[in-house]
DNA sequence: CAGTAGATATCGCCT
DNA sequence: AGGCGATGTCTACTG
């Protein structure tokens, strides 16, 4: 892989560098003071700056500053990257539709430009998210609690979209809600909705249902809340390492 | 502002260089093949592949790859940044504490490195923003019905963090909730715990209080929920212009 | 500092 | 294609 710069290029030279980089499945980058204008969900005006514009050949677009984790200006993934000369000044200009948008960059100047060809197949593995923590408490359901027994483990089951449904040591019904960290009175919110809608389709006795939320830890709103809609809380975290193996349905089905 | 490149530096060198132009405040982009290490809120590993990575001096760090918006791995603000070098290969690393965070970013080859003093001073102008439309009621309450009569505007008021409160033609409480686009059950549940926080706050009959969700519009199982929890829905576009003026409690509560 | 909710959220999955 | 919910969400704001 080899990285391809140009210095201080003229308008022309620079859009026909990018337009050739963004044509052979190349990243490019451009270094310049530019106006951003931004017209699609919302509308925003950026006025002329030092920045650094990131294209990537699948239509990602992105507009950096010195600051933030977040660009400034962007564009995601399936939109069309132009780079064309407009009175004398480069604008790299990237548009889709539904939802139509358009994010124009205008460059008062432009200090360097590179195209680079990068070979980058492998995937990310990353571990301890809700999914591990699913599987974590299907591992070992007496996590939840002793006697617990997961019944439908897949997203959409017959407790809605909850986490997971099982049943407790008395056979009442339990629907269980995840969160990998610290959670808020959203998560409570959510639980309850996937409660009642669990009643609203089965006509089981209210009072037999319980609502379990499972998360490292709630904010004392969140505590409050739960207390008050009559659900639960219990403090679990997810695991640090992936899960070796996927706990199957089967696995609670049978016997 | 100019950009300083090296082509296929020594670790060592790409080390100095980067050190150097972070200490200068200059953003600094690498280019090469890497592995990436992260351990943190959750724990991840990226294969070796050829990216972009961006180093900001505000310590944000970013590794690209040549597709998507998101970075596949980074540091945010606040992050401490060091490049080294460790068994004669480049290590980018930035670590943080609380969250106690470390992504590292080992270099096999090192195509370019860049550094790059960006000036940058202004702000971005955004329009379309919930608080714009949150102005657009408030500057003429009829639009989400006739008689309506916004009483406190701020985030935090009488009705806890609802978007509006205020009376409608017959004097009963009005808790309003906002949504820039069209939006699904989540909002429906948020509309509903500020509507029962405020029954407990108030003890106003709950018969008088209603829920009113203000979006441009709603999913179907919104709208089902809408109606099961007797919450209703009015829509209403945010506008694309911002707001000339901004209206302040004053003018509802004077006269 | 923590809590809370918005966002041009992005992204993946599932209907 | 749209709905739905997670995210190492990030970010701003408020107490």
């Amino acid at each position: 892989m080899t990285v391809t710069s140009l210095s201080k290029p003229d308008p022309g030279d620079a859009a026909a560098a990018i337009e050739d980089g963004l044509a052979a499945g190349a990243m490019v980058t451009v270094v310049g003071e530019c106006v951003v204008d931004y017209e699609g969900r919302t509308n925003s005006f950026l006025p002329a700056g030092e920045r650094l514009v990131v294209l990537k050949p699948d239509g990602t677009l992105l507009v950096h500053r010195t600051e933030k984790r977040k660009p400034v200006n962007w564009q995601p993934p399936g939109s069309e990257l132009q780079a064309i000369v407009e009175e004398g000044d480069l604008h790299v200009r990237s548009s889709r539709r539904d939802p139509e948008e358009v994010v124009d960059a205008r460059f008062e100047s432009v200090h360097q430009v590179s195209t680079m060809a990068l070979t980058d197949g492998r995937a990310l593995e990353l571990s301890g998210t809700e999914e591990d923590l699913r599987q974590r408490i299907l591992a070992d359901p007496s996590l939840l609690e002793r006697g617990f027994r997961p019944q439908a483990t897949e997203r959409a089951n017959v407790a809605g979209p909850a986490d997971i449904y099982g049943e407790d040591g008395d056979g009442r019904p339990v629907i269980v809600e995840l969160k990998r960290r610290r959670t808020g009175p959203d998560a409570v919110s959510q639980l309850k909705r996937y409660v009642e809608q669990f009643l609203r389709e089965t006509a089981v006795d209210a009072d037999r249902v319980r609502g379990v939320l499972v998360a490292p830890s709630v904010t004392d709103t969140a505590r409050q809340l739960l207390d008050e809609e009559g659900l639960e809380f219990v403090a679990l975290d997810p695991p640090e390492e992936p899960r070796t193996t996927t706990a199957t349905l089967s696995e609670f089905t049978e016997e």
